[in-house]
Formats: C-alpha cells, sequence, structure tokens
DNA sequence: CCTACCGATCGGTAGG
DNA sequence: CCTACCGATCGGTAGG
C-alpha cells in the first residue's frame, strides 16, 4: 500500500517537469495536466507556484545534509581519503534517488524569491564547505595534492551535480556503480600520480 | 575603435541574461531595456527570440569546436596524457573567455525547437565523444586506469561546464590559472594513484 | 476538485 | 527605432 499526500505527488510531478523544462517553462497547468486535474484545483493544496519549487528545493536540501552527516559520523576521526571517498559515495547516492528533485535543487533555487533565495544559497555554501575542509585535511597531512581547495571543491560538485544531467534511473547503471566509479574518479583527481 | 553589429550586441545582452535568469524566465522586453530601447524595436535585428538563443548556442558550439580542433591537432601522434591536457585546457579557456555564452550553450539548449534542438545535441555527442575517444586511447596505451569512456568522459565535462556556475571574469583567478588547475585535476583522475 | 474569470505579461506585428 | 496594439498564456481568485 502505498500512501502519498496529494501535496508530494504534486512536488514529484512537478519535479519531472521543472528538471525536464525548467521552472519558468513549466505552468502551473503543466503541472495540473499531469496529475489529470485542472489547474486552480492545485491550490487547494499548495498556496503557489513558488512554494511547489520551495518545498522540492527544501526536501532535497535535507537529503543531502543529512547523507552527509552520516558520512562524516561514518568516518570521524579517519583520513581525509577515507572521508572525501564517504562524502562523495553519499552525494552520489542522494543524487540518484531522485535526479528529477535533485536538479531542481541544483539548478532551479535560483527562481526562489528572498528570503528564500538566501537562505538555500546559504545551506549550499555550507555543504560545499564540507569538501573543502576534506581537501584540507587531505592538503595538510600529505594525502592530497596541493591543489587550491576552493577550485577542487568546486570541480568535484560539479562533476557529481551533472549526474542529473545524463543519468537515467532505469538505465543499466546502478547507484553503487556510479558512486564506486566516480569516489575513484574524484579521489584519485587529489591524489599524487605514479611518474 | 570597438565596432559591433547591434545584431552582436542583442545576443551578448541576451547572454548576460539568459546566464543570469534562464532563456524562459528572460523576457523581450528584458533584452531591450538591457540595450536602452524597446521591445518591438528588437525584431528590427532578430526574427524571433529563439532565434537569439540559436545564434548564441551555435556561436559558442563553433567555438568549442575550432578550439578543440586546434588541441587535437597540436597533439595529433602524441600520448593521451599530452591529448587530454591539451581538450581540457581549450575547453577551460573557451568557457573562461564568455562564461554567460557558455552557459547558455550548455544549459539552454534544450530550448531550441525542432530541428535545432536536434542538430545542437548531435553536435554535443560529436564534441563529448572526442573526449571519450581520448580515454580510449589512454586505456589502451596503459595511461589511465580501466574506467568506463562514457562515465569518464561525463564526470570531465560536466567538470568543465561547470565552472560557468561559478567562474567571475574580474575575479583572482586567470583562465591560465583556472586550465593549469583543471587539467591537473582531469589527469590525475585518471592516472593510477601511488599506493 | 470544478467552472468562470481576473489583471498582468508574454512574443510578436502594423505602420510609420 | 518608435507607439499602439494583438491574441495567447500566465499565476492565481471567487464561489461553489
Amino acid at each position: 500500500m502505498v500512501e502519498v499526500t496529494r501535496r508530494r505527488e504534486i512536488e514529484d510531478a512537478a519535479s519531472v517537469l521543472f528538471h525536464a523544462r525548467g521552472y519558468a517553462a513549466t505552468s502551473v497547468r503543466d503541472i495540473a495536466d499531469a496529475l489529470s486535474i485542472r489547474g486552480p484545483s492545485l491550490y487547494a493544496h499548495v498556496a503557489s507556484k513558488e512554494d511547489v519549487l520551495a518545498a522540492i528545493v527544501e526536501r532535497v536540501a535535507e537529503r543531502f545534509e543529512r547523507s552527509a552527516d552520516a558520512a562524516e559520523a561514518a568516518t570521524a576521526g579517519l583520513g581525509a581519503n577515507a572521508r572525501l571517498e564517504a562524502l562523495v559515495r553519499a552525494h552520489v547516492r542522494a543524487v540518484t534517488i531522485d535526479p528529477g528533485a535533485a536538479s531542481v535543487f541544483v539548478d532551479e533555487w535560483r527562481h526562489l524569491s528572498e528570503p528564500r533565495r538566501s537562505r538555500i544559497l546559504q545551506r549550499r555554501d555550507a555543504y560545499e564547505a564540507r569538501f573543502r575542509d576534506v581537501i584540507v585535511q587531505g592538503r595538510s597531512d600529505g594525502s592530497f595534492v596541493l591543489v587550491d581547495p576552493g577550485i577542487a571543491a568546486a570541480f568535484l560538485l560539479t562533476a557529481v551535480n551533472g549526474i542529473t544531467d545524463w543519468y537515467r534511473v532505469d538505465g543499466f547503471l546502478s547507484p553503487d556503480q556510479l558512486a564506486d566509479a566516480y569516489a575513484d574518479l574524484a579521489l584519485r583527481s587529489l591524489t599524487e600520480a605514479t611518474p
């Protein structure tokens, strides 16, 4: 018995459409059509189109944060290699669970109005800081090369976020296989190669 | 004497706005405002809003292709390391020259209607294939690890395209410094690390 | 969840 | 490059 609230069904349908066409190019009637109801009926469940966007963005933000929390807790006290691997794996898994919603978080937050926009930007910065911090740790203890932590974090985060551009949930590549491959690529990118 | 056509000024103003807000959220009047003229006056120079998008996307596609052509010509016959480094550097430079226009090519092509949309997708695929091919070469000659070329190419291309999300032309990071850092990260990500 | 409807804004045209 | 204007569509409300 899969019991989901109507509100959540609206957000899921909106995620698919926002991912495929973008927030601005998706009308309230498009979302309603996907649920086989009329546009104005949506407003029995949501206050505005932007509220739907905000709900998706904030839910995904929480998923990323909790996922990273767990990864950091599981690798507390370990070396930078283990910690970065856990962070990347957690992120890849969070993205592959629902690439549509993840892409809304990654790409569509800028359509939020203030103060929601600023708050979500702050959370994105804090999330990115987790990656920077691990890179700083790895630089200090000799695990990683002496790359600028900001550049390296941006490189890795845009790479993992880009998964939403091409990953197919019903494809032949499982979330775990992708997490394996991306964790390897990420770790090697910061590790001195054999001459 | 900087002589630019009005048509090109329209495309440049549109690039900035499409980059900042997205194509769908940018109105014809927004573009006109940026040039201090009225909306309808634009139509003396362009046939439609989508024509402006198509012109930007196609110009950037040509820049990327010519830049990659030069990189490949300069490294013909060399090993996969040298070839991939040249490709990444060429791409980073093409992006940093005009991140606004580059981001329109990367993110806004989906708003093109057929047949332009399909044609640009084909060109993107062909461009991505250059990266896959070098990775395949590096796998065969032992330069690179045995990662799936499709995954590795997607990883690298989304990382370099992500530069449009955060790079500031007037910042403290020069295109060459960024190309250095990204080429290193890219090469190491495919190269076996010391144990 | 529906029909009927609203003011605002959209891309674009006519005609100078 | 302008003003005046067009039909279509937008997000959203009223009132069942």
